[in-house]
RNA sequence: GCCGGCGUGGCGCAAUUGGUAGCGCACUCGACUUGUAAUCGAGCGGUUAGGGGUUCGAGUCCCCUCGCCGGCUCCA
């Protein structure tokens, strides 16, 4: 046998290796037991992966997103066959490696129970534990349709990928070019097992799979369309070591509880009557002074930054979205319309544009108001459907921050990028930090307007992003039906990204309406209009930074952000002095004159997260001093009252967190 | 909209094989007056989501409706 030099890559580093032809990736990496696959030529290979000479071959490590990904995967395979054992009848949709996990689809004669998925998970450890060997076969589309026969998903996959080529929903079990089987094998007899059309790659056995969960089953759609039929799914998740397991299960415990249903019961601040209906929320005192304060804030700096506010009806007639093109799109998310006056329709305002375009459109307008930016906190009402409705996130009634900036085509490269700015800064003035844009492009089969003012409008958003010094991310045929758009994804405090602000540009709506302005040479000129939401909702974006802060929201946006704590009721009077003194500089302050005892009150006041504790006893009294005590439970004794006073306006003042 | 799960006082939970609803928190009243996360006692509060059925008897079993949860689809 004939000696070949591969390179082996780690990283930056290259090392020149000669080996004998005929050499796996696996015995090149012998030995170090948390690679479980190598990228050779750029290409996911097994381990088993004979290498060819000039191969650049890079390991890939357990514990890797790629090595994490490949984990998945495998185990998503175990998981098919521990459902296969249990239910010999279940036919295979597909099973790919997913954020944190895996799933993997079935269509089974009953949906599964949370004891089968108990049996599962037992079944998918004794497989594990059994060392299975992953191994890879070529095969050619009829012997694959033979060997699959039962398998009716799977058949349907091959032909995609004879006819679509690399078709993106089946592209992890049958890839592109060749077809491959992966066979598990019994370690000591070499015995069939189980096997599956799949491109692979895997780990090497079973064991390779260090920690795993099954999760939850749901029903999921085919091929994701709501016409094919309805298969169960069974999420799981997968691990390089049994710590990274549990440190995910952690986490996904610290989510829930930073989960903004719960805590709006728990600190009071909303709630969905069911006698109001489905997405349809209250906003309670507390939860009330929070939006206001949100509100308030946004209105100044909308103020300095040049916006004119305007305020439009709940309900319009039929008209305006029949012009406006949204009739024709969404009608089936809009509460159907109300006769009234002899027949018109009345529809609930999903959308607040053709409403301020009206509003330019009273009367003649000049270049010289443009730029014109409308501001309104807009109500609109979207007829949800039933299954998506969720916590303050998605719901029926909701209010929009919503600006329309009207101006000439000159105009628009510097109000693209100046709004983008404003909404990034504002966005940091809440407390989010991490940020990166994405572009939208148009919809391919459901949008209005020539592929010009499509590619024209696209490229000034993706001009004014590129100014933003933030990653630009593409989202192809995700814009709205009349314009590409930006949107702003902000990471919240434990990792999670959202999509807040959005920025479209429209050159439709503008023709729809037939907007015009007199130019300064006299001529009649059609406005550009650029769409914006901020917070994108004010429910979603209250919900947002509610979970972002789990409920410690910072003390200028705190619904109550100073209790005071008498140590016995002889301290309230002295207290409630203390108070009023905040309370006139516009700090909201309770004092609790409960008959608690003081522990209890502190107690109380913690959990609801309360940023300031004011204690006063008779020590505090004497020296005209209060007690702080802090959200983490640190305390500052004898301050004099003054300084407490100015420390917290302070704070409030400047929007920190503390 | 589709599939599955769930639905017990404001909240969190309990109630052996169907035998007639109980606990903690909160709330009200009383006692206590205390220096940094729960004082003690008493009390109020439920046609077990709503409707129908099976049964001598239903919170427990069956059906329908409503709502919530997890997904899918959708998201102007």
């Amino acid at each position: 046998m004939s000696d070949v030099r591969v390179t082996v890559q780690r990283g930056q580093q290259a090392e020149e290796r000669v080996v004998r032809a005929g050499t796996t990736a696996a015995e090149l990496f012998d030995g170090e037991r948390s690679v479980i696959a190598a990228r050779v030529g750029g290409r996911q290979r097994d381990l088993a992966h004979p290498l060819a000479a000039g191969d650049v071959v890079e390991p890939i490590t357990v514990d890797s997103p790629d090595g994490r990904a490949i984990v998945r995967h495998s185990c998503a395979h175990v998981v098919a066959q521990a459902v296969q054992d249990l239910f010999p009848k279940a036919k295979l949709g597909i099973g790919p490696p997913i954020q944190d996990g895996f799933y993997y689809d079935f269509d089974v004669e009953r949906p599964f129970t949370p004891e089968d998925l108990k049996a599962v998970e037992k079944r998918a450890q004794e497989i594990i534990k059994s060392g299975q060997r992953f191994s890879r076969r070529v095969v050619t589309d009829d012997e694959a349709r033979a060997e699959l026969a039962d398998e009716p998903y799977k058949i349907e996959l091959i032909g995609l990928k004879s006819s679509a080529g690399d078709d993106a929903e089946a592209s992890v079990e049958v890839g592109a070019g060749e077809l491959t089987i992966y066979d598990n094998l019994d370690p000591k007899s070499g015995e069939l097992c189980w096997k599956d059309l799949c491109r692979g790659p895997h780990v090497p056995t079973t064991r390779h799979i260090p920690a795993f969960a099954v999760q939850r089953s749901a029903a999921a759609y085919w091929r994701g369309s709501e016409r094919n039929p309805q298969l169960q799914r069974i999420y799981g998740t997968a691990w390089e070591s049994r710590e990274a397991l549990k440190e995910y299960q952690h986490r996904l415990a610290e989510a829930e509880k930073r989960d903004h249903r719960r805590l709006g019961a728990e600190l009071d601040l909303f709630s969905f009557p069911t006698e109001i209906g489905p997405g349809l929320a209250v906003f309670h005192p507390k939860g009330g002074a929070i939006r206001t304060v949100m509100e308030d804030y946004s209105r100044r700096r909308h103020i300095e930054a040049g916006y004119e506010f305007v305020n439009t009806p709940h309900i319009t007639k039929s008209d305006l979205y029949e012009i406006s093109g949204h009739l024709d799109w969404f009608a089936d998310g809009m509460y159907p319309p109300m006769q009234l006056d002899g027949g018109a329709d009345y529809y609930l305002k999903p959308m607040n544009c053709p409403m301020h375009i009206l509003i330019f459109r009273s009367r003649g307008r000049s270049y010289r108001e443009l730029p014109l930016r409308l501001f309104e906190f807009g109500t609109v009402y979207r007829y949800e459907k039933s299954g998506v409705v969720h916590g303050l996130t998605r719901v029926r009634g909701l209010t929009q921050d919503d600006a329309h900036l009207f101006c000439a085509r000159e105009q628009l490269p510097e109000e693209l990028d100046s709004v983008l700015k404003f909404v990034l800064g504002l966005l940091r003035d809440y407390g989010l930090e991490d940020f990166y844009l994405e572009l939208s492009t148009r919809p391919e089969g459901k949008a209005i307007g020539s592929d010009e003012e499509w590619a024209e409008a696209t490229e000034l958003l993706r001009e004014a992003a590129s100014k933003q010094d933030l990653e630009l991310v593409m989202d192809e045929g995700g814009g709205a039906f009349y314009g590409p758009k930006i949107s702003v994804q902000a990471k919240d405090a434990i990792g999670r990204t959202w999509q807040l602000s959005t920025i479209q540009v429209d050159f439709q709506l503008p023709q729809r309406f037939d907007m015009t302005y007199q130019a300064a040479d006299g001529t009649r000129q059609r406005p550009f209009m650029i769409h914006r939401a901020l917070f994108g909702t004010i429910e979603r974006f209250f919900a947002i930074l509610l979970e972002h802060y789990a409920g410690a929201l910072p003390p200028w946006l705190a619904p109550v952000q100073v209790v005071g704590i008498p140590i016995t009721d002889e301290h309230v009077p002295y207290l409630a002095d203390v108070a009023a003194k905040l309370r006139e500089r516009g700090i909201r302050v309770e004092v609790d004159s409960s008959d608690d005892r003081m522990q209890k009150k502190i107690r109380t006041a913690q959990k609801q997260k309360v940023p300031f504790m004011l204690l006063a006893g008779d020590e505090d009294v004497s020296k005209g001093a209060v007690s702080f005590r802090f959200r983490d439970g640190t305390q500052r004794n004898g301050v004099p009252v003054d300084e407490a006073v100015a420390e917290i306006l302070d704070v409030v003042e400047r929007r920190v967190q503390v």
